[in-house]
DNA sequence: GGTAGAACATACCAAAAGGTAAGCGCGAGG
DNA sequence: CCTCGCGCTTACCTTTTGGTATGTTCTACC
């Protein structure tokens, strides 16, 4: 039941990196593990239920791993693994696309007054 | 009112090419203006109605252009703009990480019981 | 005449994604 | 003792997204 949209890789990636946040918690932990309160903050704008729901979908996915630091209270970090890290490899164009065309984008977005805060 | 989620460009990218189907749309223009309904045969599965929603979309930020023939019954086809062929090229390392590890993930969208065709 | 196909529009619906609010066990700090 | 913050969980609700079905205008074909 293959449909003609499986010859070109985006189907993939977009099952892993697909919603409205995980790119950017990948984007996040570039630096290395972080804690997920941490992430939380410098993501901004998740709540944390879906901030958890991504995080868990990653790690199933092995793009990121969870270390429970079994401390109390509790100390839990997140981290790329060397298979997330290609991904945010990959993911790297697209970031500078963005970067490059932020105004113009912006722009666009007002005036079909779609606006949002970018 | 500027988010900390504001420094990576993926927020505008994903502005762009947010949801299910503008990236498979994009690729599937990549060699030429293509008719409407060809679109709709090459990219598979998806409905008219969200077809022409996309295509609008994607129109109404420069990234297409939509070329009415004057004919009846109609004729019109979409073409990148120079503006889209960037951004195609930046999804290039996307879909080729999604090929190389198409067998990869879809093991584990099985293994999460969330089969889907990929 | 009936039908098919082109490129849409429109109304209505279901599913998914995301958001809000509350609470939990527990230790540190006031 | 009260509260805060940590990393979650749960229940519930709204928004967004996508999908189905049908209709429209017109031409070509059988």
């Amino acid at each position: 039941m293959d449909g003609p949209s499986t010859q070109c890789g985006l189907d993939v990636s977009l099952a892993v990196i697909g919603g409205k946040w995980k790119p950017l918690i990948l984007y996040h932990l570039q630096d290395g593990p972080t804690r997920f309160s941490e992430i939380r903050r410098r993501v901004g704008g998740i709540s944390e239920k879906v901030l958890i729901q991504q995080l868990r979908e990653l790690v199933a996915m092995t793009v990121l791993v969870r270390h429970d630091h079994h401390q109390v209270p509790p100390v839990v970090d997140y981290a790329l693994t060397p298979f997330g890290e290609t991904l945010v490899e990959a993911l790297v164009p697209l970031c500078e696309w963005g970067n490059r065309n932020r105004a113009e984008v912006a722009g666009m977005l007002q005036r079909s007054s779609k606006a949002a805060s970018v």
